[in-house]
DNA sequence: ATCGAAATTTTTCAATTGCTTAAGCTTAAA
DNA sequence: TTTAAGCTTAAGCAATTGAAAAATTTCGAT
C-alpha cells in the first residue's frame, strides 16, 4: 500500500538515482495481484503476531511461517522490520479512526446522553471484533519509545479528545476526573478480549460469542454511564 | 530462594549422581550472600524486562546488563530461561497472594458491603505499587500457552474464587455476570497504571503520584460498588 | 593456613536473528 | 512477441541468541 516498488535490486540508497532514471524511462508498472495477496497475508500474520509477541518477540521468519509465503518476502515488500510494524499498527489503526469517524457522523444529532452511549456500545462491540488493537496498545504503551509516540500523536489523541468531548457534554465528569473515565472505559471495554484465552481457562466461557458480547455490552454501558456518586446525567 | 546450587558445573541431568554422592560427602555449604545479591539483583531486572518486553522479547543478556552482573551469571543462577521467567513470576505473584490473604483475614470482621469496598481499595493501591504484575498478566493471557495455565491454575483460581465470593455476598451480581464485573474491576484499577507512560504522554500527567492514587482508588470504588441498574447493595 | 566447594569471570558453540545479494520466474505494456 | 519491471526463490552474511564449558577467584569449615 504505503510501498515503494520501485527497487530493482540496488537497495534504499538508489532511489535518488532511480527517480532520475524515472524521467526518461517510458515503462511503468502496476502492483499485481499476486503481490497484493503476499502483502495481504505478511500484514494479517504480522498484526496477530506483534499484537501477541510484542515487537522484539516477533521475527520476520515467523511471520513469514505463519503468512505462508516464503523466505525474503517480507524484506522485499516491506523494507524492514519497523516498516512492516508501522504497517500493521496503521491498518489496524486505520480501521479504529475510520469506525470512530463513522459513529461520530452517524451519532451527530442525538442527545448527548443517548449518544455516548450509543459510543460506548459500539466500541465495545469494535474492541470484542479487534482485540489485535488493544493488545498492539498494550504492548507499547508500557513504555516510553519512538513507537509509543507515534501511536498516540497519529491515533490515539484524537480519538481520545473527540470522546473526551463526547463524554463530558453527556456525563458530570470533571476536566481533570477525565483521565480516569478515560482509563475505565478502556479497561472495562478491552480486558475481557485481551484477556480471552485467560477468561476462557478461568470461567469456561466463550468471551468472543455474539450473546456474550451482547451482555458485556449492557453492563458496560449501564457501569460507565452511572454518575459516580448517584447522579445520572446533566 | 527456589534454587538448587547443587552444581560443581555438571549440568541438570548429573544432579541424581550429586544426590548420591551428597550421602557419602561431608562438606555441605550454604548460600553466600553475595549470591543472594547477585540473585536478587538479577530477579528484580528480569520482572521489570519481561513485564515489559516479555517473555521472547527479553534476552539473557539484557537481563544481566540491566542487573549490572557478570555474563553467565543468569545461566549459573538459574538453570535456564524459562526458570527465570518462573522466578520472576513466583516473586511478583507470591506478593500479590500474600498481600490478598493478609487483606482477607484483615477485613474478616466487616460487613460484607464495607469489606469489598476496602478489597477494591486495597487492590487498586497494590495495582498501582505492582504495575508488573498485570502487565506480565497481560503479556501471557493472550495466549493458551503453558505458562499461562501455570499461572492461572497456581495463583489468578485462587484469588478469583475468594474475591468472587466476596463481591457476589456485597454485591448483586448474578452468578453468570460475575466474570464481567470481574474484568472491569481488573481493567478498571490496573490499565492506567500498565499504560502510566502512555496517560503521561495522552494527559502529561504521573498517574503514579500519590495524590492521582487517591482519586483512582475513589472513583474505581463507588464505580464498582454501584449496582449497575441502579440497586444499591443486596 | 589450607583445602574444596561456591561463586564469578571469560570463552566457546550452535542456532536464530535482521538484512542483503544474486539469480530466476511472471507478467503486462510496448 | 518482445522485454523490462515486478515478483519470487534461494543462498549467505554479520550480529545476537540461549546454553554450556573452562578458567579463575572468593570464601568458609577444617
Amino acid at each position: 500500500m504505503a510501498q515503494k516498488p520501485t527497487k530493482t535490486r540496488a537497495s534504499a540508497k538508489a532511489q535518488i538515482e532511480s527517480k532520475i532514471k524515472a524521467a526518461a524511462r517510458p515503462r511503468q508498472r502496476a502492483v499485481q495481484e499476486r503481490a497484493e495477496i503476499t502483502i495481504e497475508k505478511i500484514r494479517v500474520a504480522a498484526i496477530r503476531l506483534f499484537a501477541e509477541r510484542g515487537y522484539d518477540g516477533t521475527s520476520i521468519r515467523e511471520v513469514e511461517n505463519v503468512a505462508g509465503v516464503n523466505r525474503g518476502l517480507v524484506n522485499y515488500h516491506f523494507d524492514n522490520k519497523e516498516a512492516l510494524w508501522k504497517a500493521a499498527l496503521d491498518q489496524v489503526f486505520g480501521l479504529l479512526e475510520t469506525h470512530t469517524k463513522d459513529r461520530a457522523e452517524l451519532y451527530r444529532d442525538l442527545p448527548p446522553k443517548e449518544r455516548i452511549a450509543y459510543v460506548i456500545r459500539s466500541q465495545v462491540r469494535f474492541n470484542a471484533a479487534h482485540p489485535e488493537l488493544n493488545q498492539l496498545m498494550m504492548q507499547e504503551a508500557k513504555s516510553d519509545t519512538p513507537r509509543l509516540h507515534y501511536i498516540v500523536d497519529t491515533y490515539v489523541r484524537p480519538i481520545m479528545e473527540w470522546l473526551q468531548h463526547t463524554a463530558m457534554e453527556a456525563l458530570p465528569i470533571e476536566q481533570d476526573e477525565f483521565l480516569y473515565w478515560y482509563y475505565m472505559f478502556l479497561g472495562s471495554s478491552t480486558t475481557v478480549y485481551s484477556m480471552a484465552p485467560e477468561s476462557k481457562l478461568l470461567f469456561g466461557v466463550d468471551v468472543m460469542e455474539e450473546k456474550m458480547i451482547d451482555r458485556h455490552v449492557a453492563l458496560t454501558t449501564e457501569f460507565l454511564l452511572t454518575r459516580i456518586g448517584g447522579e445520572t446525567a446533566k
